[in-house]
DNA sequence: AACTACGTCAACCGCATGGCC
DNA sequence: TGGCCATGCGGTTGACGTAGT
């Protein structure tokens, strides 16, 4: 840490903002107006460059800031949304989101990448049963033919059959998300070829709707990764999903299956290949800026005149989204941890 | 109580862009 | 036209707090 004052032009402090400087920036600022940054070092103000006299103000002085309160669940929706739209555009996203800085946006989805890439890692439970003891293996691929295990098939398929029927009011667009043909990545081994040769999606290609941050080595290796009783933790439902006719869909546990698998070790996996994006979709002009509508918002015209998706009556959760089966189906219990079973 | 994993946030770095001379 | 400089943007890192074990 460099020691503050001294007049030396050539000493840059680094690191984190005194209440002092931030006064003297707010100064700067109120005299000036934000510019002139590197003015403030040049004439001897703060031992700090124009560059990082630029971030302080933009994310952490200026009077509109949202500061001290986290992403509301629309707010979540417009990220989400707009990453789809825009990609890693983060300083456009922010226009989006009055008081939110690129930072704040950046920041928030590389939060949320990092968790659903847990998610993904993490060994999840294959199938759920209510009370059946789960009798040594019950790993991947492995059936069941009991009641209670069918009546989460049947939940299982009639949270499917919601998923596709809500969905298929949204309109599913290419992201610039990386993907993978399965096996394909330089973190994870491939796939061996009986892990994935009963996928059922090869002819998905043209519609796979992968949602942000899900790349499909990602899901298959997760789901062939794991095993039953391997599963140890928890997880919160995602907050949104995605599906679109015959392709697989994501279950709120985080596994990619289709409606047909989701119980039962069927993960589904898919091959992407590149798609163009639409015209509109690369740049769109203004006034087309026009988030696709997500899960029955409404839209307006911001601030900036834009059309932006707004829900009435926000939820704090998301979970609203789901069908009521599917609400039904992550409330069922999860199976015993290895621990719990000893 | 100690340790670990995770989430959040602030700040830096490198590169791109645009204006000015 | 090309170089310089200021500013903007996106990626990354590290500190810190918190919850769980």
């Amino acid at each position: 840490m460099q020691p503050r004052g001294g007049g030396d032009r050539a000493a840059v402090r680094k690191g984190p903002w005194t209440a002092e400087e931030d006064e003297v920036l707010h100064q700067h600022v109120r005299e000036h107006g934000p510019r002139e940054w590197s003015s403030i070092r040049s004439k001897g103000l703060l031992p700090r460059t124009g560059k990082s006299c630029r971030l302080r103000w933009v994310n952490k002085l200026r009077p509109d800031l949202k500061t001290g309160c986290k992403f509301s669940s629309e707010e979540e929706r417009v990220v989400i949304d707009l990453q789809a739209q825009f990609g890693n555009k983060w300083a456009r996203i922010a226009t989006y989101l009055p008081g939110r800085t690129d930072n704040d946006v950046k920041n928030f989805w590389s939060t949320r990448q990092k968790r659903l890439a847990r998610i993904l890692r993490a060994p999840l439970p294959r199938r759920r049963p209510a009370a059946a003891k789960h009798g040594g293996g019950g790993g991947v691929g492995a059936t069941s033919s009991s009641a209670a295990t069918n009546s989460h098939e049947a939940a299982a398929a009639r949270a499917s059959e919601a998923q596709y029927r809500c969905f298929g009011l949204i309109p599913f667009q290419q992201t610039t998300t990386r993907q993978h043909r399965i096996g394909e990545s330089s973190q994870e081994p491939p796939l061996a070829a009986n892990q994935y040769a009963d996928a059922p999606f090869s002819g998905a290609e043209s519609v796979l709707p992968f949602p942000p941050g899900f790349a499909a080595m990602d899901v298959a290796a997760a789901g062939c990764s794991s095993s039953y009783g391997a599963a140890s933790e928890v997880h919160r439902p995602l907050p949104f999903l995605y599906a679109s006719g015959s392709a697989p869909t994501v279950d709120p546990g985080g596994l990619f299956v289709d409606g047909n698998a989701l119980i039962d070790g069927g993960v589904g996996v898919a091959y992407l290949e590149p798609k163009p994006e639409p015209e509109h979709y690369l740049e769109p002009k203004p006034e087309q800026r026009t988030p696709p509508r997500f899960f029955g918002l409404e839209e307006e015209v911001d601030d900036y005149g834009l059309v932006v998706p707004v829900r009435r009556g926000a939820p704090d959760v998301l979970f609203d989204d789901l069908p009521p089966e599917m609400i039904n189906f992550f409330e069922l219990p999860l199976p015993p941890s290895p621990s719990a079973r000893l």
